[in-house]
RNA sequence: GUCCCGUUCGUCUAGCCAGGCCCAGGACACUGGAUUUUCAUUCCAGUAACAGGGGUUCAAAUCCCCUACGGGACGCCA
């Protein structure tokens, strides 16, 4: 009962609105994201507007980029393209009437006039003050009346976005922190309007993470297409965006989107600017890989493998499984994946040999490779459960560490100097497959 | 150049509005140690910041002013 009654006084409407640029930048997807977030906490309504005034950006193919992205970022829009809504049409070419129409209202009053071929607006010249829900109350003047339509009769964004903001009944207006000098114009177009200002949340940019100046889509890691191809889990790139420039305040950084809207509200969104930096990214993606249900695990994984050439047709799906199983926790991402468990499915796994040195540089490694090929020869029971006392014995007796068999043998089953949990990794691999391996080893060393 | 916004560890931030509990807390990264077993996991520890100056106050990271630095806007782009 408590739900129909919020959304009986629930008046919040925010809006996103992209330029259809054929890529989805990482700076737009955050202020996506903030208004998303908006108004899933107070219930209210998340409107997607395409601004295409610009002819030329509006292909197939960057509306395609932009919706892919903000699906990818699990960002849904209760209005708009494909979505509907009372207040379209939601692209800015297909309401030229409104804008019309609004001009009429600005001639009427003696507030647009023609100059050089252009529609001007006449500016009141009077400070323009708004409260902003982010840096609270900010003052500006308009110094020179400004063009609204240009000598090709097309309206230009200043215009447009305030008209929209104004027919589509939009209560806040959060986005970048660029558009805070532009406030001042869109406050003396509203008041022209006699349209009641919406509360605006001016936030912080997204600076490059090397050098100078804000993230441009040049930058590395600049496109959340990127990052979709490159395999990251959108939850964790969603879950990064909301520590920039937002905090629980609490010391927790990784939360369920749940929790996240519950919690974020305008007024916790801070005011200076946040360096982008990947390595953490790259951190808190591995944490939600590692946490990642096997079989979700399994499920992203699977198609990467057979793409790769690691997995073949008609694998054996349990020893697939456990071999996620026991290399999950020590996964760093997804996109390494067919090269981290290549030599659990093929023969021809590369080494490497900087771990390869560093293992052999001792004289008694070989020793020890040969010790422990007897013990695994005569293993009856080839479990992690009966290996690992059997190899502590074999240490004993050999007055040494395991660590002494340990990174020989890994190294020649698997050519790596690291991997899964040791014994879990021999039992996974298999009697054969650790015998053969290390014999092979051994002859060609 | 003019205008607007900002300034806490290398980075993201907590604390600031309601000054004392902060010789400043957390996280990433880095360094060292532990997991009598390597490691990209996990655990523990360490290095590291209130931009500078002035003022208000018994007391300032917190309030005020100035300077410096950073960012943004100044388009018939959005």
């Amino acid at each position: 009962m408590g739900t129909i009654i919020q959304l009986m006084n629930n008046t919040v409407r925010v809006r996103f609105a992209p330029s259809p640029t054929g890529f989805f930048h990482i700076g737009s997807a955050r202020t996506a994201l903030f208004n998303w977030l908006y108004a899933r906490h107070t219930g209210g309504t998340f409107v997607l507007r395409v601004e295409d005034t610009d002819k030329e950006r509006n292909t197939e193919e960057a509306l395609r980029v932009l919706y892919e992205g903000m699906r990818w970022l699990g960002l849904d829009w209760d209005e708009g393209p494909e979505a509907g809504g009372d207040y379209g049409p939601y692209f800015q070419s297909q309401r030229e009437d409104i804008y019309k129409s609004y001009l009429e209202k600005l001639r009427a009053s003696g507030r647009a006039y023609d100059k050089e071929g252009a529609v001007f607006f006449k500016i009141s010249g009077e400070a323009q003050v708004i409260q902003d829900a982010v840096r609270g109350e900010v003052s500006r003047t308009e110094e020179k009346d400004f063009v609204i339509f240009r000598s090709n009769g097309t309206p230009v964004f200043h215009f447009v976005n305030v008209v929209d903001d104004i027919e589509m009944k939009i209560t806040h207006v959060i986005r970048g922190e660029d558009h805070l000098s532009n406030t001042s114009k869109h406050v003396e177009l509203f008041k022209a309007f006699g349209a009641p200002l919406p509360t605006f949340a001016h936030i912080p940019l997204i600076l490059k993470s090397q050098g100078s100046g804000k993230m441009s889509k040049r930058d590395e890691g600049a496109l959340i297409e990127d990052y979709a191809s490159r395999h990251f889990l959108p939850e964790a790139v969603r879950n990064y965006l909301c520590l920039l420039g937002w905090s629980p305040k609490d010391d927790r950084e990784i939360l369920s989107i749940e929790e996240i809207i519950k919690l974020f509200d305008l007024s916790g969104i801070n005011k200076n600017n946040a360096r982008f930096d990947e390595r953490k990214l790259s951190f808190i993606n591995a944490d939600y890989v590692r946490k990642l249900p096997l079989e979700t695990l399994a499920w992203l994984t699977r198609p990467m493998l057979t793409q790769a050439g690691v997995l073949e047709e008609g694998c054996d799906e349990d020893y697939f499984q456990s071999v996620l199983a026991i290399s999950q926790e020590k996964v760093k991402d997804l996109e390494s994946m067919p090269d981290f468990l290549k030599y659990f499915f093929k023969e021809d796994y590369s080494q490497d040999e900087k771990a390869h040195k560093k293992i052999f540089k001792k004289p008694e490694a070989k020793t020890r490779l040969e010790e422990i090929f007897g013990l695994f020869k005569s293993q009856e029971v080839f479990t992690a459960e009966a290996l690992e006392p059997a190899v502590e014995a074999l240490a004993t007796e050999h007055e040494t560490g395991t660590g002494a068999y340990i990174q020989p043998v890994r190294f020649a089953i698997s050519g790596q100097g690291m991997g899964p949990s040791f014994y879990p990794l021999l039992e996974v691999l298999g009697k054969d497959r650790v015998i053969g391996r290390i014999e092979s080893f051994l002859a060609a060393s």
